[in-house]
DNA sequence: TGCTACCTACCTACCGATAGGTAGATAATA
DNA sequence: TATTATCTACCTATCGGTAGGTAGGTAGCA
């Protein structure tokens, strides 16, 4: 693996785990065992960096979106759910969303921007896959979507820190059972 | 107004804004007109300030509850959020408890069993509530109670970094508005 | 009343560590 | 030889925190 995506990976984890001013490129260089200087060669700034990260993180959701795009829609919601969990059983990490919403004000517009588009995208996923699931019939027909789909998102978000606060990742995937549960055709 | 109690209200504002790694004691000396060697002289460390912090909201949300404690359940839940709407409407801040959630690794222990301890407390609030709630009938017989206070959590957690990402404290409300919805007796 | 002792609420001046960031040299590779 | 990837060495600003001082008030006591 090359020294930027390692990079990437170990900056995520900081950001997952820390928080965006939680961490330095001393923190990341260190991790590396590169020098300060050397990772400024792959990002001129910790704006930069935070840029690289967020498109790092939507590529690979987009592309998760893709491999599953011709799955019933119960089962695509089930997998977000999993990928989800997935956060929360490793180190009690938070999604790279939430954590830089969370720091959001001592960010530049443009990496705010970046940001939104990306929160943005995922909630017109949500909505795209709860209309499927009603033509499916799997979903309850009466579904108001719009408003389920900001419940998931936010809760999803809560959800991720309240597992972490309490040190227990079953909150998380209770939580997201009920979600789902909720909104299936009886 | 004493210095110790206006310093408290100027951190609890930069913490809702910038996060407990967002702000420092240079920045709240400033906005107080005193040196920062002075803002020592109440708060011994950062640690200090921040289990302050977490003790002076809880005691406002004790207060709070106090306050409430004879109304019907209903009302009460209506007033919580009418409390959490105000975070969200002033300047888009979050919840002190999901900011320092946030930020969770990098506190010392003590802290973060403050935190936990509030939180706890205020799902013991929530089911207590429901429990009334439903003995008055005004909520829905068969909710499933420990279910619905992880949902109501998790989603005001969520929801007020979903208000603040979209500059738009409506999301927040309606959030709010569909819980109720969903709780209420037919 | 006058003196001593102590307290509160600040101050100046500093500490070592770390933050983000830069200039310029150097080693490896194509 | 040009490019890529890394280095050493440094910068300024800020971090949390401390040492020591001081103006003004208060309490005890002869």
């Amino acid at each position: 693996m090359d020294t930027r995506t390692r990079a990437l990976d170990l900056a995520r984890h900081y950001l997952q785990t820390l928080g965006f001013n939680g961490f330095s490129f001393q923190t990341v260089a260190d991790a590396l065992g590169i020098r300060k200087a050397s990772l400024h060669y792959y990002f001129a700034s910790k704006e930069d960096l935070g840029m690289a990260l967020i498109q790092d993180y939507r590529t690979h959701y987009e592309n998760w979106a893709r491999k599953n795009a011709s799955l019933p829609a119960l089962e695509k919601l089930e997998l977000l759910f999993v990928m989800f969990n997935k956060i929360a059983t490793d180190e009690h990490k938070i999604c790279p969303v939430g954590v830089l919403t969370a720091d959001f004000n001592s960010l530049s517009k443009p990496l705010k921007k970046k940001i939104l588009e990306f929160h943005l995208g995922q909630r017109a996923w949500l909505i795209r896959t709860f209309k499927e699931g009603i033509e499916q019939k799997t979903l309850r027909k009466d579904l108001d979507i719009e408003a389920t789909a900001e419940l998931f998102l936010s809760s999803i978000q809560g959800g991720l820190l309240m597992a972490r606060l309490r040190n227990d990742p079953k909150v998380f995937k209770d939580l997201c059972k009920n979600l789902l549960k909720n909104i299936s055709a009886p």
